[in-house]
DNA sequence: CATCTAATTAAACGAAGAATTAAATTATGC
DNA sequence: GCATAATTTAATTCTTCGTTTAATTAGATG
């Protein structure tokens, strides 16, 4: 006969007994999407089950389904309600309709301002856009590229026909290239910062880096 | 009474009879290298399955395990004879004693060469090293970064000592600047050749821009 | 030709973990 | 007090995993 062990629970963990609690729980709605974000960032989202998001949020997958339904729609929420708003959130600090040179340094700075406020996002863009199979690929390159890369390839093109940017550069792969100067090493921080012991580099030193590496390559001079 | 079903295969693959095969196989353990690795760029390390392998490869997970023993081997296999000859391949080719410019437009051609040669490595490297919890960050910051990196850093501060290199520019930022200018784009080429409509832009005059990029960035002009 | 060995599949095993659901439990609001 | 909302418990049903044992066949050796 086997011996039923008794279900071991994780220690330090305590799921709290049944029924409705206690007066207001503040807000748990906002927790719980905040729980999910966090192991999408930290695990992927294809790698997040529904009991690892109930682990984080101290609480149990059954209420979870009861707040949002399936894992599909949780999904749904989180990336309608935390991660497309902090992309949004950028897009509107773009002046499309001034000149090169502040395009750029806007464009530096809002990416800086965007990790700031939101520190989880590089690492999840890198691991649901930039990889393959990415879970918000479909979603980013339908909903937000033809609006941001779009508008700055044109822009850089105008530019260049009115002899304000360095004829050599391909507007489009400007783009690209603008992304792996700021996305590219928001996301490698952690990298970085242990491998050159450079924890005095903060925000604005990378964003004065970044302007003065820009600021000449992109010049007609 | 459940009813056995009969353990459906995959339409269109032939795991072939037991038994030895006939004549010379030429050499399966390399075959079951690529299929492993293919594995792994696309599905991620993590993710990938003894199974998967297996199925990819045409072949049972028993064969697997005859050849490398456990998962952990296998994946070690790969490591040591895929991933890390590509990228001491690349190392060899940078001239850390001559000028500045010199070495970056060889960081930037030796790159290209590299995903030439090599095209699943950047889709492994974001996976694998830049995402937290990847597989290969460890193997490569304790056995490649202490070479590359570094090395490239001491090179540019001594530039800027002899004023050769724009001294508004970190020399350590400027080793990631250089990783997001030629890796980010190799990465996530997928993306921009379908956004920008770009199939026009190749390997050469990826590299074009990107020098002519930094050519200027750097100057003390 | 007989036998030993090497390479391969088949099949089964046991463990783990998944999503979802049904039922029990408790507090709140009317 | 009674209906309802919020929560856990426990069960159900699947899938998948890595590994092992046994069977099978071809080559190698004598």
């Amino acid at each position: 006969m086997a011996t039923k062990r008794p279900a071991r629970r994780p220690v330090g963990v305590r799921p709290r007994t049944p029924g409705r609690p206690a007066a207001a729980s503040p807000e748990l709605r906002p927790r719980l999407l905040d729980a999910a974000l966090a192991c999408y960032v930290r695990d992927g989202i294809a790698a997040t089950s529904l009991r690892a998001i109930a682990r984080e949020a101290g609480v149990t997958p059954a209420l979870l389904h009861y707040y949002f339904g399936d894992a599909t729609q949780l999904r749904q929420a989180v990336v309608d309600e935390r991660v497309l708003p902090a992309i949004a959130s950028f897009r509107s600090t773009l002046p499309l309709d001034g000149e090169v040179a502040a395009l750029v340094a806007a464009f530096v700075g809002g990416v800086g301002a965007l990790v700031e406020r939101y520190p989880w996002l590089p690492a999840l863009w890198v691991r649901e856009v930039l990889c393959e199979g990415g879970a918000l690929r479909d979603v980013v390159l339908t909903r937000v590229a033809p609006q941001i890369p779009q508008a700055l390839a044109a822009k850089f093109a105008q530019a260049q026909r009115e002899g304000t940017l360095n004829p050599d550069l391909d507007p489009r792969l400007l783009v690209v290239s603008m992304m792996g100067l700021t996305l590219f090493p928001a996301a490698s921080a952690p990298i970085w910062r242990s491998l050159f012991h450079a924890s005095d580099i903060g925000a604005d030193s990378l964003r004065a880096h970044t302007i003065a590496l820009l600021d000449r390559g992109l010049g007609v001079g």
